[in-house]
DNA sequence: CTGAAAGCGCTTACAG
DNA sequence: CTGAAAGCGCTTACAG
């Protein structure tokens, strides 16, 4: 059996301290009073470095009311968003003393444990990217009992925690009245697989119809396909697409990365882009700059939540609990040249 | 100010049982007794309900000396492998009632948050990626501390913990190894942009300087590129070296994504894969099978960490402490059409 | 079958 | 300046 783990009242005798002092020497707080003197302060030190003591987490956050984690919950699999929303947090944690962990949300497998992280008081506040799958009333119930919550969402009210609205909707709408603009009647969609697994129809999927209906364009079932999420299923549909007798003239993808397959797929047919097949997708990743014709897409402009981190700690910081406020952080359509 | 966060004490008062029942109830736990009839069960339940109790992990904690929380360590951005075994992790845990939290390491910033993490008794136990900033003596006094962790690492001795054994030196030497049995003598090498953030070199880099060195090539340094991190510095790399008055004839990249860029470099240009350039990728990600021709790639053949994770479980659930154990997981040379 | 009580490891207001 | 003591919210061996 391993030795017990040494806890602050070990390190206090050793160090012939009460266990007070050791708190104040270990957290370096101490309400207004002085500091305990060197003399003690290295004492308790040696102590620690000769037992190799660490801090319980559970004896701390149960006085402290805290745990000073905060979250960062996504849809899984990662891209390069939630990356860089990972890195940013995690800098911005650092700075107060904050660690970050991430909670990838697996499409399909269960997500109660999950829950159970940000119920069960495991961390202080957390920031939740589109499409994760808590509601409004669970959310409120959350920031109730002091979770402090920044949501992407654009339909939720604010409750107690705040809301990122990207309107989504309104620029992927932007993308398809583009193609229908410039004239493309047979536009094709590559959609999520699992599009149904939230309460309402993915909103990409809802733009493309509704863009169609308004004008008046019959929504072909061929042209829609759930390729989205895999690149070799990406790669093979618009192959197939494009060698029907009525091939699409353009393309909008609900991901980037299946776009560029699609355009890999007309380059390899000898289909120019966008002349041949005009192709649009959605998400802006980096990866589609890279491509030739680098790829017209929407949504955020910039790789930048410096305001949502703000905010999360704005709202960890303030003594009493703030009311939910909506940030806006608008999607748009950037025209580059592939369609 | 927010009403006070109900408590078991609370609840117990609410439902005129006791404190103990309450838990009981909740926790459907009861040393070898019988559980409480269902009348009592469902007062119980009923104050739950009405009150949105929720339990606190901290108390829990404390007092049963865990946390049913795992955690991933991967050093960022995720790959399609760190996504993998999230996704097989967070399925184990679930089954088994814990919980995962993904702890993605950024480069260069701070590690103190991540290991406070560890250290801290936040977690319960943790797998390792490759590359994660913890030595040895670390990780024997986590796993003394009583941490269940899997390692993947190719130096480090087991001591309490686990390692997974990946061998990536030998099988990233097979690939440079090839590349000079196929009369290659100028071959390019993409590495990571800071390959000096661990005590040894790359890996990569030293297999491919050390492969270089036995067949007594001299190695051009206007070869070696410092862009396997970024898709549109690879591309830009390669094409530039293409273009030089003597091109190199092969190419081993650090990361698949900056190989498949290289391929598209030198399709761009009219150079074909592999007669006019060879082209050797490391990871072995899904994405190698898009590109045409396919990617040859070292590393693991199976999107698989079953073992790993099964493994993981295995010491967790241990009455006593499991001594280190050695895992084989060995990389290995995958050839395709690309090289 | 149920409850009173101890105790997990911390922090902090308070007494000395 | 330092320490004794209370108490954060749970769980569980034990007494009744």
């Amino acid at each position: 059996m391993p030795p017990r783990r040494p806890t602050q009242r070990d390190i206090a005798e050793r160090a012939g301290v009460s266990t007070a002092t050791v708190s104040y020497v270990l957290s370096g707080r101490r309400g207004g009073a002085k500091p305990p003197p060197p003399e003690t302060r290295e004492r308790v030190l040696r102590a620690v470095a000769e037992t190799g003591y660490q801090l319980d987490q559970a004896g701390r956050s149960l006085r402290r009311q805290r745990t000073d984690v905060v979250a960062l919950m996504y849809p899984a699999p990662s891209s390069p968003w939630s990356d860089r929303l990972a890195e940013e947090l995690q800098v911005a944690a650092a700075e107060r003393g904050f660690a970050v962990v991430a909670l990838p949300v697996i499409t399909g497998a269960s997500t109660a444990a999950i829950l159970r992280i940000l119920r069960q008081r495991y961390i202080d506040g957390a920031v939740l990217l589109p499409d994760c799958p808590l509601d409004g009333a669970e959310l409120a119930a959350l920031a109730a009992q002091g979770r402090s919550l920044v949501v992407f969402d654009d339909h939720l009210e604010p409750d107690g925690f705040d809301v990122v609205r990207q309107h989504r909707g309104g620029a992927c709408r932007a993308a398809i009245e583009r193609l229908i603009a410039a004239g493309h009647r047979r536009i094709a969609f590559l959609g999520h697989a699992d599009e149904h697994r939230h309460p309402v129809v993915d909103v990409k999927l809802r733009s493309y119809r509704e863009g169609l209906a308004a004008h008046g364009i019959p929504e072909h079932p061929d042209l829609v396909r759930p390729v989205a999420d895999s690149r070799s299923d990406a790669y093979a549909a618009v192959r197939d697409l494009l060698r029907r007798p009525d091939p699409p003239t353009a393309l909008l993808s609900a991901t980037d990365r299946a776009a560029i397959d699609g355009i890999w797929a007309a380059r390899d047919l000898g289909v120019t882009v966008p002349d041949g097949l005009a192709v649009i997708g959605i998400g802006n990743i980096p990866e589609g700059l890279m491509i030739s014709p680098p790829l017209t897409s929407v949504g955020a402009a910039a790789l930048d939540f410096s305001r949502e981190v703000a905010r999360l700690f704005e709202r960890l910081d303030a003594p009493s609990p703030l009311p939910g406020a909506e940030l806006a952080a608008p999607w748009e359509l950037i025209v580059r040249a592939s369609g």
